[in-house]
RNA sequence: UCGGAAGGCUGGACGGUCGCGGGCUGAUCUUUUUUCGGAAAGUGAAGCGCGAGGAAAGUCCGGGCUCCAUGAAGGCACAGUGCCGGGUAACGCCCGGCGGGGGUGGUUCGCCACCUUCAGGGAUAGCGCCACAGAGAGUAAACCGCUUCGCGUGCGAAGUAAGGGUGAAAGGGUGCGGUAAGAGCGCACCGCUCGCGCGGCAACGCGGGAGGCAUGGCAAGCCCCACUGGGAGCAAGAUCGAAUAGGGGUGACUGCAUUUCGGUGCAGGGCGGCCUCCAGCCCGUCAUCCGGGUAGAUCGCUGGAAGGGGCAGGCAACUGUCUCUCUAGAGGAAUGGCCGUCCAGGCGCGCAAGCGCUGGACAGAACCCGGCUUAUAGGCCUUCCGACGUU
RNA sequence: CGGGCUAUAGCGCAGUUUGGUAGCGCGUUCGUCUGGGGGACGAAAGGUCGUAGGUUCAAAUCCUGCUAGCCCGA
């Protein structure tokens, strides 16, 4: 199981920001096809001073990168990028779980999209 | 036992696993150097050990530390503090006491005890303000009333602050005497002011005397008095210092002439799709060194008014002494995710033992301390008050 | 780290200095003029003065603590 490489190019992250976009309760998710011939998974995360202070917005980060571990690795599609965003108060919030499905029900959901 | 108020303490425990930030040890690899033993610089596998708070917060005060300014002392301005004493490095903080207000209980009705609260100097140093109402809101006041006198018999004059009325507040209060009616006009007690004596370091208390006392309130209005305060802040400040572009020095880059061999003088060089001339344009190039300074790096940077314990002093705050411990140090900024067992707490089932589910407040260091304020689930302790029950 | 400003009716503001009545414009509602609309005129409603205390007889105003927002300087 590959280790997913960190995104960290701005041109990387508004080229996410511009294709398919899923909004659930805790967490924002923004995925795009990589139009070239690696298969590597590459996931970036952003938490914004909405989210909250410092140690707030660190939080976020390291349980978005716990899921990130977790499950994009297991269900993520090859050759592609994930964008996850923190949501106020959900993202440092919510149970653990709840950050699970919702990141899983995105994943879906960009899926089906794709599919029509 | 329950409830309320005030104060103090605490701020879940143990383990596993994957990660993060420092520290120490340091495999491996790379580069440089070498007297071939090694050394230095970097890389950093792995191991060991450490890693948020009582408020880390607000930035409201006080200090340490650093830089800047500054002869000393005093004054002025500005700002702050404000009963007295003590504690402290210092404070607007803390402790104790005094005085005033409130509450509860007791009482020999004189007071006493306990709890709680107070920005608690000065209103006879001066200025100012006190709306509306009211006659009058402060150097003395007469609207109604009361009393006396006069006559034109319902008006005038004089006296009067006892009563009414207005107001938040009406020129000490209560009682007795006194009087035409009244009034500190006189007296007693209470209150106030000013001396005296005693006690106390003092705030102040107690006793006794004098003054009839025109001394209302507001100083979180101006102000007066006493005391305190130089300014800025770790992005303070110190050291090192790249690339690029400026500044300065030296040498070379060409040729020729001259020379006392150190130099000196003269000629400049480059550019344009081929050459020459004229005109025009651009000005040195390279090497090396120096200095300022930016990015950046390092230090400041965590051992301190530190914490635990014993003893001693003090009503206490706190202090002294002995002993033990070392406990974050980042630089957009680490201290987290998951799992298991348990402990408070909540919900449900059950007669009960118990079982199941759920589940952890406020909040996150950034130079460091002492306080204050604010946020805070639950738990523990002390004091006071109330209710119920038992003896 | 240091300094300052603001909070008042649905919206924009005055009143705070020197404490006693909370006001102005737009908007809202009702009425009149008009056949109707627009417009004009007249009238009315609408405010815990951000919050919690304190001083005072009396607080939007004075003092203190909080909350939110904004702006400077290094």
């Amino acid at each position: 199981m590959p280790t997913p490489s960190r995104l960290k190019k701005r041109r990387d992250f508004l080229a996410a920001s511009k294709s398919s976009k899923a909004v659930t309760n805790s967490l924002i998710l923004q995925e795009r096809r990589r139009d070239d011939d690696s298969l590597l998974i590459r996931v970036g995360f952003t938490a914004s001073k909405k989210v909250g202070n410092a140690v707030l917005r660190n939080r976020a980060k390291r349980r978005m990168r716990a899921l990130a571990q977790e499950i994009i690795v297991k269900n993520g599609k090859r050759g592609h990028d994930y964008v996850l965003i923190a949501r106020k108060n959900a993202t440092t919030e919510s149970p653990y779980d709840a950050l699970q499905r919702d990141l899983i029900k995105g994943l879906e959901r960009l899926n089906k999209a794709k599919c029509r």
